[in-house]
DNA sequence: AATGAATGAGTCTTCATTCAT
DNA sequence: CATGAATGAAGACTCATTCAT
């Protein structure tokens, strides 16, 4: 890892750790093994780097959703698609996902803007997906908006617990996550590991992650 | 509202939305409308000030939700009564709860383990009902931690987005996430908002609410 | 002197003798005999404290120039009066004059209009002299501007060497002064020291100074 | 031109522009187009090169003045001569002698030394050139030296407005400068182009300046 | 009860300069 | 000849906190 890469590591790091305000210079500087000074070489400002790191890990996971779910199709096979996505998204990047949901506020005005247009952009896909299920009759919730939230926030949670240390495997806990989120939307569908498997693909190549079997 | 409540309110409310490390003295004394140095006539360190909200919140919590949930009984009623609770108390005080989830990583080692000690009395609770009801048959889940935890951040978000100046009460709120968790553990139930009559008189008596019926 | 007047103080002498990104903060502290710290109870930022001290000095001028100066009447009489105005401020204050005259380069640009526009207001009134005493005969030059920027740099020049302990007194050099411009301008007369009587008396007045005869 | 005079042109536009302190070592390989670290091949410290800067400025303006003035003979033909040496010297390099006259503040006490030491021995040629022509009869003043100031000032202030794509060509601008000063010391002649034809090749020589016919 | 004054330690960032390549 | 990488010191400015009044 060249001192770049070392920078934006220890960045993601110490920014979901304890925040971005939280984060001195000298802190990443520590982290990154270099001198505060040496930092500036490879960053701009404190806050270019949280932007970098906010949209690089938006775009990857709209990137990821576009690859991963159709633009139409049967709403129950697109919803578990896009819930395990998000779901194995926020377990394999947990630092760059709290760091999206939690730094927003830390941001200035027009790099705000610019980051939340992202978000926006993919949460429109979750109320696509819903509102199409709905209207199919494939979903039932009398309030779409609050179920999508509602949805959103469960799936993103798993970055503030998820440990890949811990018992949970990466395809157990997406399967068990669309599961929930199908029963939600009052689907009686079942969701098995093969039905992710494409997901999980697009998933180890949008994030450069080695492919393991089982995980 | 005198001083003392004036400081305690902005720090609520710059703490939700600038998070500790973000929000200044200065910052604080300018919403209470008080000098920097007045501040300190009302409150300890800063940092006294963090934990006092954040140990008060919580102690609310476990307050209410022991006044609202038998020990024992019915998982199902148990369950849907905790859930509405929980998204209630985010409701009515997202400010507070926003701090309590955002802001633990901001204490000193001795005061985040008696915040963490309460979080996680609160959360036994949650434990023990899903507990509960899978081994009565009540609720179909194979990954109960994982379950809680889904269900804990589903209603957690709350305090991300709702207002209380949008389309949606605070009775409907409360019905749908206690359906929505009914759901995701596999029981048929349906709630209805008489069910949370008893929840909701507990919140309005333990967070000082004028009873507003229909609300 | 109060602590303000101090920092004012120390900004003068500091930024005339060193130059605006010549003096550090710490610079001023000392010679305000404050902490680096406290120096901010009584400025704003650097660049505040040089405004200020820019704009106080141009509007002296000003204040000084429409009081000692007729609008109309003997142009001979009114360059004498400017002329020995404007070295008289000049060497009464000559840190806030030479602070002036050098560190406009380093203002941002909307503070630079703002004291650019005030200057040129003062040179407007050169030029309106001049130019009338060209019109009447009483003046005779084939370059007004040029010998008005030549007569205005000469003046200005003062604040770099004149010394209160030197050899020359406040009167004769007002008194030399306005006889070198007119001189310059080709007229005849010759100028005596009550000539400049009401001057220095406008002088004294605008820059609270206490009147000594014979300085 | 070489990247050593790049180098050396960046630094006096700079300098002269934004002061020494006011221009970073960033700014003068900017204005060079070269690497900060390559700078470092074309100059020793970046107060070396404020030095070299100063001294060949002040040893032309010397060596010209040796050039152009005889030691001895009539004071008002040396003083005009002088005089309009002095105004093109500093029209035609006003970076350097706006340099030359604002930042010797900012060398240290022993180069700062030397500096003052050159200038000195210019100004002294003043002194005796007055001296000689009040001594004559040719010259007028009471306060030779308070004059020979005044002068200076005037002349050199030029640097701080003149530009050659004005309406006041390089001869005019000396010869009504050279008349501005004999007026000034009260010497009645008239000073026409021709009589500083030799000054003028002499700059145009000492400044390698191509010789521009009426300009 | 309230605050203006004060500050040491801290903030982020830039400085001029060196050196291995 | 040229430069990316590196840094200790310094830049301006803010921090949370205290205290005399």
């Amino acid at each position: 890892m060249n001192s770049a890469e070392r920078v934006r590591a220890a960045a993601v790091k110490l920014f979901a750790a304890k925040g971005f305000h939280g984060t001195g210079i000298r802190d990443l500087a520590q982290e990154a093994e270099l001198s505060s000074a040496t930092l500036y070489h490879y960053m701009g400002t404190k806050e270019d780097l949280l932007v970098e790191i906010m949209t690089t890990a938006l775009r990857r996971l709209l990137d990821a959703a576009g690859k991963a779910t159709p633009e139409h199709g049967d709403p129950m096979v697109r919803l578990r698609t896009l819930v395990a996505l998000h779901v194995l998204a926020h377990a394999v990047q947990p630092g760059e996902t709290r760091v999206v949901d939690n730094e927003v506020d830390a941001l200035s005005a027009p790099a705000r803007a610019r980051v939340v247009a992202l978000r926006d952009e993919y949460e429109q896909r979750w109320a696509q997906i819903i509102e199409d299920g709905v209207e199919s009759g494939a979903f039932h919730t009398d309030r779409p908006a609050v179920t999508r939230l509602a949805l959103l926030e469960m799936c993103s949670g798993v970055a503030r617990w998820y440990s890949p240390r811990g018992p949970v495997r990466l395809d157990e806990l997406a399967t068990h996550y669309a599961e929930l989120a199908l029963r939600a939307l009052g689907h009686p569908a079942t969701v098995r590991a093969e039905d992710l498997r494409h997901c999980m693909d697009v998933v180890a190549q949008v994030w450069d992650l080695p492919v393991q079997p089982g995980n």
